[in-house]
DNA sequence: TTTTTGTAAATTGTTGACAATTTGCGCCTA
DNA sequence: TAGGCGCAAATTGTCAACAATTTACAAAAA
């Protein structure tokens, strides 16, 4: 006779002080608060979380299984540092997702999917226009997951997000990131017309060379200092 | 002034309790001793492997980060049962990668490599004359296994490897998958006859039409072929 | 000075105990 | 007989203590 359980109830059912544990320490890396390289010390963060050390070590068990931090035996756990050759895989084959995405929404978009889409391109072009960097990279995140679940296969956006998870935590080899923005916010209108062209091939190539910049961006020293080239 | 450590010892240093348990119920689980949906418990199982609970709840938290097993809170660990709605993206997903790899093996794959999958394709062929399904069966894998990490990505091949395992204990719906061998393989001699063509576009479309035919083996009737034709 | 060595402190690995929750089952009642 | 109630057993969640290892540092030796 029990009914389906309050979203929020549901949730608290779900949540043990594990999991609550290993969403804070993950916010916290993905933040920045724990740099790449930074080693994470088990009695202070249960002190800090107000657990005991059981839950911590069993948070390190998945966030090192996610890829987010790396185990040394009788060491320590440490914020992963991803090294260039490797960001450069994942850069990749983010790509190669993405040229995926592409193709399968080229093939068919519901109407109410492309207006959602559109509308995050609008707002980013906003953003743009008001300099507000945060909010432009923000809304870029989300156009581009909501792409990839619009794909409709949910173990690729899986994957896809633990990818832009683990982008995340690439140290910024270029400090000037600041002012780019622009660049690919012309882009996003260019994605949404070759996908609207009903063009799979098109729409692949335009995603996978949009997803390419953010490799080329990472690996250079920021060759062209021009920030507004829209 | 210390050396490199001797890989043996290498590994024994990297191994705890928690690494040793978890690849140990992975083993099991892809062995299938415990099939999908079997309940695993904590204190068996420590008592079993001769360790505390501890280790094994951090391995558990491992072994569901990967997604392997499932954890309901207070409720226990249980074998994932992979629905079959995500059964087929997985193996949609999996088709998209090998159909990637085989793009890039088209452009261009040392000597050494093609005479490693020649090799591979005669063991197959003779496995399949001794009607040896299991020997058959493990050079399949290893066949696809070593053309993606061919690939030269790191991170697909790591990820196709844990789609592989999902795929593993995904349960068999129909349960005549005996005498298919010799279909598919006729089918590996015509992949590496694609690559060796030099033809991205034919070798990645052999190498996704073979791997969507794993799927269609799993699904019990005769369907058609889903969404994500990419 | 530079390196080595030994000892104390800090940190991680593992375990067993206790608390909280779920499950199993006999019993009662309608 | 079917369904609900309640208590005991089993199981999971959490914690604190102990063991093993590493790290830090000072003293001794080259």
């Amino acid at each position: 006779m029990s009914a389906l359980p309050h979203p929020t109830i549901a949730q608290l059912q779900s949540s043990s002080l594990t999991t609550v544990v290993q969403q804070e320490i993950e916010r916290a890396i993905l933040a920045g608060e724990y740099g790449p390289g930074t080693k994470l010390n088990e009695a202070a963060l249960a002190l800090k979380l107000g657990v005991s050390r059981g839950p911590v070590r069993e948070a390190f068990r998945m966030l090192d299984e996610a890829g987010l931090v790396r185990t040394e035996k009788n060491r320590g756990v440490f914020v992963r540092d991803i090294p260039l050759d490797e960001a450069i895989e994942i850069y990749e084959l983010r790509a190669a997702m993405e040229e995926l995405v592409g193709k399968h929404l080229a093939r068919g978009m519901t109407a109410a999917q492309r207006e959602e889409a559109e509308a995050l391109v609008l707002a980013m072009e906003v953003a743009v226009q008001a300099r507000d960097e945060h909010g432009y990279h923000q809304l870029n995140l989300r156009f581009h997951d909501r792409l990839v679940e619009m794909a409709g296969n949910r173990k690729l956006a899986a994957i896809y997000r633990k990818l832009v998870k683990e982008i995340a935590l690439i140290r910024r080899r270029n400090l000037a990131e600041v002012g780019i923005l622009p660049v690919s916010a012309s882009e996003h209108r260019e994605i949404l017309e070759a996908i609207a062209s009903g063009d799979p091939e098109r729409a692949g190539r335009v995603m996978f060379d949009h997803a390419l910049d953010g490799k080329e961006r990472m690996i250079q020293p920021r060759a062209d200092g021009g920030p507004f080239t829209a």
